[in-house]
DNA sequence: GATATATTTAACCAAATGGTTAAAATAATA
DNA sequence: TATTATTTTAACCATTTGGTTAAATATATC
C-alpha cells in the first residue's frame, strides 16, 4: 500500500476531500461540481469515482473527516485543573482559532446543519463522549462542576454556562465577513477584525467572571 | 392593477418568493430548481420568468423580502425606557421568536452569509439605521448607553454587551435541530426544546444582570 | 523484475437544467 | 364591454450534469 488512513493532505484522497469541502461550502451539495472538485484537487475526475464511487459518499467522507478534525481541535483545551480565568482564556483561544483559522471547516459543518443535519447524526453520536462540553462526562463540563463543588464559583447550570461562553465568542466567526462585506465600505473599514476579536475576548471573560464570581 | 407591493402571501408573486426561499434554504442557490419552486408555489414555471426573468433576480428579491421582514421583526422591541430586566425580557422574546417562529427566514439569511454574503451588502446598507443594535443610532444601543449614563449599570462596552446578549440566545436556533436529530435518539429525547428555551432565557438574564449590575 | 496500487487520458451518455417563446385563457378593472 | 393584468399551456433547446468505461501509464512495494 502506498497511502495510510492518516490525513497528510499530500495523498490524493485527502486532497480530494479538502477540495470537496471547499466546493460544498461554496456551492452547496447540489451546486457542487465534481469536475471543479477534481480541478481544485489537481487530479482527474475519474479518480473521484475510483475513490468514492459518487458525490454522496464523497460528501459523507468529507464531513466525517472535518468533524474528526474539529473534535480533535476542541480537545486541544488542556485537561489540567488550572484556575478559572486561565481556563476561560484557554477556551477562548481554542474557539477563536476554530472560528477563524478553521472557519472553512466550521462553515462546512454549519451549512450541513442548516440543510437539516441528517448526515451529522451518525458521525457525531459515536463520538459524543469526546466532545468537551457534553453534559455527561465532557472534560469541560466536569471542570466547571468541580470548580463549583470546591466553592470557587456560584452555583449555576453548568451546561448553560458553557453554551453561554462559547456562543458569545461565536460572533467572531461572522465578524470577518460582516465587517468586510456588509458594514465595510460604509465608513467602518478601520474596524480591524483582530481588534474586535481581542476586545471581544476580554469582554466575554469580564462579563462571565462577574456573572459567576462569588461575592 | 390586481396586486400591490404589499406582502399578503396570497398573490402569486409573494407565493413564489416564499417558495423560492424554502427551496434556496434546502438546496442552496445552485441546487435550487425553478420547477420545484413553481410546484411549491402552485404556479406555472413560465410565471417565474414573467415576474423575475431569471433565478438570480428571484433570489435577490427573496432575500430582500426576508431581510425586510426580519428587520421589522427586530424593531418589534418597544422603544420605551423600561427598566433593564424588563428590557432584557423583551429582547429575549423577540429573538426567541426570530430563532424559532421565523427560523426559515433566519436560515435563509444565514446560508447567504455562509456563501459569502455578497448579495446582502446592498440590501442591508441602506437600512442599517433601522437595525436596533447598530452602534450609531440603534434604539437598543441608545437605550443601554442611557442606562449607563444614568448609572443604572456598570460602564461596559455597549456594542459588545448587545452582541453578548443576542449571541447567547442564538443557540436555541440550533436547539431544535440538534436536540431532535443529533442528540435525540441517544437517550436525550426527553429534553424538550421549550424547556431548554425557557431555562436558557432565565440563565442569560441572570448571568448578564450579574455581570453588569453595580454593587 | 514482478506485482499491486495509484492516476491519467479521453471518450461516452442519458437525464436534467435554466431559460425561452408564443399563443391562449382567465380574471380584474374601469 | 373594452382594456389591462395575470396565469397557463405546451413546446423547444443548447448546455451541463453526475456518472461510467476501458485502456494506458506511473509509482511504489516486495
Amino acid at each position: 500500500m502506498k497511502n495510510t488512513n492518516k490525513t497528510d493532505d499530500n495523498n490524493s484522497k485527502d486532497k480530494i476531500l479538502i477540495a470537496a469541502m471547499d466546493e460544498f461550502v461554496e456551492f452547496g451539495y447540489y451546486g457542487a461540481r465534481t469536475q471543479r472538485i477534481a480541478n481544485k484537487a489537481k487530479v482527474n475526475k475519474a479518480l473521484l469515482h475510483y475513490y468514492f464511487s459518487n458525490k454522496e459518499r464523497m460528501y459523507e467522507e468529507a464531513l466525517a473527516k472535518v468533524v474528526t478534525l474539529l473534535i480533535d481541535k476542541l480537545n486541544g483545551i488542556s485537561d489540567e485543573p488550572v484556575e478559572i480565568e486561565k481556563k476561560m482564556e484557554q477556551i477562548m483561544d481554542v474557539y477563536i482559532s476554530l472560528f477563524t483559522d478553521y472557519s472553512g471547516y466550521f462553515r462546512f459543518v454549519l451549512s450541513e446543519v442548516l440543510r437539516g443535519g441528517d448526515k451529522l447524526k451518525k458521525i457525531i453520536i459515536p463520538r459524543i463522549k469526546e466532545i468537551p462540553f457534553n453534559p455527561i462526562n465532557g472534560t469541560l463540563y466536569k471542570y466547571f462542576k468541580e470548580q463549583m463543588k470546591q466553592g470557587n464559583i456560584k452555583k449555576v447550570n453548568v451546561f448553560h454556562l458553557i453554551i453561554s461562553i462559547i456562543s458569545q465568542i461565536a460572533p467572531i466567526f461572522l465578524a470577518k465577513g460582516v465587517i468586510e462585506k456588509i458594514i465595510g465600505g460604509a465608513g467602518f473599514d478601520k474596524l480591524i477584525v483582530s481588534k474586535f476579536i481581542k476586545d471581544r475576548k476580554k469582554f466575554i471573560i469580564d462579563l462571565t467572571m462577574n456573572g459567576i464570581r462569588k461575592e
